[in-house]
Order: C-alpha cells, then sequence, then structure tokens
DNA sequence: ATAATAATTGCATTCGAAGTCATTCTTATG
DNA sequence: CATAAGAATGACTTCGAATGCAATTATTAT
C-alpha cells in the first residue's frame, strides 16, 4: 500500500486468485470473462476499492480522451454558458474537457506545447489568438481542431460558426424599414473575430441598401465603453437615428448613455439594436431587438464535428454556420422626421 | 512513425547517438547532463519535433497536474468569472483544470468514480450535491478536496467562503439606518448552500435588530422568478419597505417588477438591495446597493489550499473566509413614512 | 465416451518517460 | 603522472492497464 492508496489490478487480481489480465478484461467491455472470474474480481474490487488508472489506460490505448477547449479569459460575456454547454456535449460523449487559457499573443506558444504534450485527442479552440501557423502545428500531430466562431480565411481548419451576416441583415432589415437613413455602427474590439464578422456583416448589409460610408465607432464589448465611445462620439457628431451594437452588453451601455447624458429616448429618438440575446437583453428597462446565437446547436455541432474527426481524420475540414434567431424587442421605433 | 506521428525519446535517442535516459534527463531540470550531449538532444528533437509526453510521465511521477473542478451547469451567474479566475490561478501553478459538471444527484457517484480514475492531484467543488459522503471517498484516496462557497457542518475539508453574514449585516445595517421595518426576503433556492447561507445571514441580522419573522419568498436566482415570486407575494400581502435578494440578478428582476407592474418607485417607495457585485447591477437603470465577492481572493485562496495540502496532506482542514465589499448604489432610500 | 470446437485464462510484452545503479569518462590534486 | 573525486552515461526496471498469443478448460456434437 504506496502512500496514495492505490490500488492496482495486480493487488485486485491477486485478492481475486486471478491473472492481471482477467482483471483488466472485467472492466473492457465485449471482452470474453466467464461469469465466475466476473464476479471474483468484481467482489475484491470493491471490497479494495479498486478504480482502473485512466493514465495508465490513456498510455496503451494512445487517446486520453481529453478535449483541449482554448478561452480567452476576456469574458465575452457569453462565453460562460457556451463553456458549459461544450462540455456538457463532450462528456455525452464520455470525453473530458482539459481547460487552457490563451489571453494573447505570447502564451501561445507555450499553451500549444502543453496542449500537445497532453495529447488530447482534440482541441475546440474559443480565443482570438490562434494562428493558422498553429493549426498547423496541430495537424503536424494529427490532433484535429474545431474552431468556434471563427474562421480562417482558407478555410483549412473545421469551423462552427454564427451566421453573422445573415443575423445583422436581419437587424438591419428591421431599421431600414423603420426609415431609418442615418446609422452608427458600435463596434466590438479589433482584434476579436466575431467583432469583425459583426462590422463586415452591418457594413454589407447597409451597403446593400445603398448606405455607404456609415460612421463606425469602436468598443471593447463592454457596457462602460459603449457609453465612452458613444459620449465621445456625440460631441464631435449628428446623432444618429440607428445604432448597431456588436453585441447586446454594448448596446444596454448605449441605451444608458442616451437615456442618461444625451437625453433622448430608446426608441422614439434614436433606435437600438444588439447581438447575442443575453438574458440581459430581455430586462424591462432595455427590451432589446437583438440576434440570439443557438448556441445549443453550435456547441453540438462543434463537438460532433471535433468527434467524427477524432475517429475519421481524413473528413475534410467543413465550415458550417447556424441562423441566428430574431428577438424582436422594443428598442427599435420609426425613424423621427428629417427635420434638417 | 505511428499513426499519431508520435516522436518519443527513443527516436531522439538513436537520432541523437545517445541512450534514452538521456534525453529524459535532458528535459528534467536539475540533472547532470553535459553540455555537448544537451545540445545533441535539443538539435534531434528540434528536427523531430519532439514534446514529452505528459501521460507517460504523469504515471511515473505519481502525479498528474490536473486538478478536477466540479460546477454545475446551472449557471450561477458569476460562476464563468469564478471559473475563468480557478482555471488562471491554477495554470500558474502549472497545473490543469479538468472540467466536470455535476447537476443532480444520481450523477454524483458516476462523477466521482471518474475523477478517481483520472487520478487528479486535488478537487475543486462549486456544486451543490456534494455530500459528506463524497468527500469520504476523495479522502480515502488521500485526494485533497476544497469546497468553493460551501462548507461542511463538521468543517471536515478545507473551504474557502465568502462571509454571507457579514455582508447581509451590512446591507440590513444599511436598510435599518434608513428606518426601514418592513422586509421582505427574496431567498434563491433551497438546495444551494450559498442560498441558505444568505437567508440565514439575513434573518440574522435582522433579528439582531428586533425583527423577527421576516417573510420570505423563494426564486431560483433568476431574473424571472424574482418577477413571479414577488408577483405573488404582493397579490396576498402588503408590500414591504425593503426586500433583501440573494443575489443582484433577482434584486433587479424586483426592481423591474416594482416599476412596472406595481408602479412603484425604487428606491423612493421601496429599497432594495442585492448580492454578488455582477456587473449589471452597476447599470444606470439600476444602480443596486448590494455586497461583491472578493472572487479574485477567493479563487486565489482556494488554490492556494489546494496547492498546500497536495504537497503536504497533512495540513488540517482549513475554513477561509473572506468579507464581501459593500457597493453603495442608489437603490436603497428613506422608509417612505407609515401610515398605516 | 470421445473428438471437435469454442470459450477462458495467463504469460509476456507494450505504451513512453524517469530514476536507480553500476560503469565510464573528466577533471583536479598531490 | 598517478590517483581520488566527481561528473556523465547507458542498461535496466518501474509506473498500471491492455492485448496477442499460446495453453488450458469448458461445451457441444457425434
Amino acid at each position: 500500500m504506496n502512500k496514495k492508496n492505490r490500488v492496482t489490478s495486480y493487488d485486485v487480481a491477486h485478492a481475486a486468485g486471478v491473472s492481471q489480465s482477467a482483471v483488466s478484461r472485467v472492466y473492457r467491455p465485449g471482452v470474453s470473462v466467464s461469469k465466475k472470474t466476473r464476479e471474483k474480481v468484481l467482489k475484491a474490487a470493491e471490497e479494495l476499492g479498486y478504480k482502473p488508472n485512466a493514465i495508465a489506460r490513456m498510455l496503451i490505448n494512445q487517446s486520453t480522451g481529453m478535449i483541449a477547449v482554448i478561452i480567452s479569459s476576456r469574458a465575452n460575456v457569453n462565453f460562460p454558458e457556451v463553456l458549459a454547454q461544450l462540455n456538457k456535449h463532450i462528456a455525452e460523449k464520455n470525453k473530458r474537457v482539459l481547460l487552457f487559457t490563451l489571453d494573447d499573443a505570447e502564451q501561445l506558444e507555450t499553451v500549444i506545447e502543453q496542449i500537445l504534450a497532453y495529447q488530447v485527442d482534440g482541441v475546440v479552440a474559443l480565443t482570438a489568438h490562434f494562428e493558422p501557423d498553429s493549426v498547423t502545428q496541430f495537424a503536424k500531430h494529427n490532433i484535429p481542431v474545431v474552431l468556434y466562431n471563427r474562421e480562417l480565411p482558407d478555410h483549412s481548419v473545421s469551423s462552427v460558426c454564427c451566421n453573422h451576416d445573415q443575423g445583422l441583415r436581419m437587424l438591419v432589415d428591421i431599421l431600414v424599414n423603420h426609415h431609418h437613413q442615418h446609422f452608427l455602427i458600435m463596434a466590438g474590439p479589433k482584434d476579436s473575430d466575431v467583432a469583425r464578422a459583426r462590422l463586415s456583416g452591418a457594413r454589407n448589409a447597409l451597403l446593400s441598401h445603398g448606405f455607404t460610408d456609415t460612421n463606425v465607432v469602436y468598443g471593447d464589448y463592454s457596457y462602460d465603453s459603449a457609453r465612452e465611445c458613444l459620449s465621445a462620439y456625440a460631441e464631435k457628431n449628428a446623432l444618429p437615428t440607428a445604432i448597431i451594437c456588436a453585441n447586446d452588453t454594448m448596446a444596454i451601455g448605449a441605451i444608458d448613455e442616451i437615456r442618461e447624458n444625451l437625453n433622448l429616448r430608446v426608441p422614439e429618438d434614436i433606435s437600438v439594436v444588439g447581438f447575442d440575446g443575453i438574458s440581459a437583453s430581455s430586462w424591462h428597462s432595455y427590451q432589446l431587438t437583438t440576434v440570439s446565437q443557438p448556441t445549443y446547436f453550435m456547441t453540438k455541432a462543434a463537438v460532433e464535428t471535433l468527434v467524427n474527426l477524432i475517429e475519421s481524420p481524413d473528413i475534410p475540414p467543413e465550415t458550417r454556420y447556424w441562423p441566428g434567431k430574431l428577438i424582436e424587442g422594443n428598442s427599435v421605433a420609426a425613424a423621427p422626421r428629417d427635420n434638417e
């Protein structure tokens, strides 16, 4: 009995009067073991408190059953939900989540080394700091990767993304239907893929209605940044009648800034739309018109794509887009009469 | 070259013209290797793309460097932040988070078996469904456990908790100082330890001011549940002048219900306090008076306590309480004149 | 009862790194 | 220059479970 109290298959074998192989076989499904042996082994195992050592099993099986999930701690508001759901779907596939944080490009090399060392079966990357080069490294070691809400220019890796273009098109359509003509795009951080996708989605949608050169301000996804950049914008520019925000949190910040400091009303004076469908967006004070990401389906799809790749590494990389769902709140109204 | 392209220390040894032991030694700090050998090995390793296999290392070292973190997917709003910070502190200790979800008591046995199988170095439990019995199981295998915001009656396990009593005392004191006399406690789910601790904290604080028999309604921590239970309560009871909520989300729900459906003002007619200090609590529409948990220090303490236990298993179990920090918003005002 | 077949079982090896120990090679010292 | 002390190295074993293969036992058919 060593210091960790570890009970091994040999101990059980000894107690049950069988060989170690027999013990091992009892714990492998679909292997032939006589009922008598199985009972002896299970009884001895029970008495000794034996649990098969997953580490030893990993070594011989050449598979750890662990999926590396890379997050960035700069919390995108809906990341917790995504992580919890990913974890759930991964657990259902009888695999485990090994968590890694990647906050800036410098850590990239270290994190990748660790992930490789841990011999994970696959990787789900939710983070921005993930270069095409990183993907190559995993490819070299035959470790499948799925990107979440991120795609590489050459689509050389499987991705599961929310269709931000389609979502923003729905939002812009609503604004245009309400006769808005003066827009402001409140974009997210420049180094975020999602933020870039939403910005270009908004621009494209506006462009398709003939609106070129829409002004853009950049925040960092946070409530405070939204208030600050709207306030700064308002000092030097004529106010828009509609603000398209990169996420709900900034949309809420914009609404509060409009009401508290610009002394205007939402939606009567200015309409605001967001993106994400966070729970706060439906709170009475805001009732945001927004688009929610189908997180459940996206996380499920990500896990399924990854598991398929683990089982059949030759499946070519696939990009799966999921449509957002429009939530019509009360933050959009007809554009006020233009009295310039 | 096998299908996983795995390069082992033997491959490197062969390429460098040295023994496998030599390769191993190069990657262990503080072992004597000649400069010449080290260079040969590193060169060969570089060329072959060798990364030491952490799994094999775990097996021989009898230590995995993995910490099991047990969460419940029923998202307490501030769990994401807690998880992210735990992960960060654990990474700083050069260990990894292996994530487990535990939603109901039935899964308990399975989850514990898995955690034991993975030979983790320690466990941080954030979940409610964690019986004293589970703790015993880990103790039997000499796996240290730290509970987060949860303590066992007999204090047989180390815990790191926010001092909910002290936090609620500060909040109640403020309400009493504003001459409130009619209180309602909006408690959290009955199976949550934190919710119970906050409920009893509120009761004790009120009691110490001579208020007995304060009414209690129970929600599930969510915005909607707060609105529902306040609305139901208002139909049958005289309204309180102050509502003490188990968390910020419910406090915000209560505020919206008061304003929208009871047609009263916050704080002029009814004062509301919350707990947690979530970011929404400071939004302009709510400006909640609340107490924030010192998440940074608590998660850091939890990891430190755990790491100490891993290194010195004989340290007796310790319960560490961290005081909450009062955030005075604008949701408390003097009690309206009592005109019964 | 016996041969033929199938089901069990155990031995020995494997996975990949780390550490023990004995041996060899350096280096310093008298 | 010889020798002791120290550094460096490799052969071998260990960690714990899984599995191919050969040997054994149980089962079925004849």
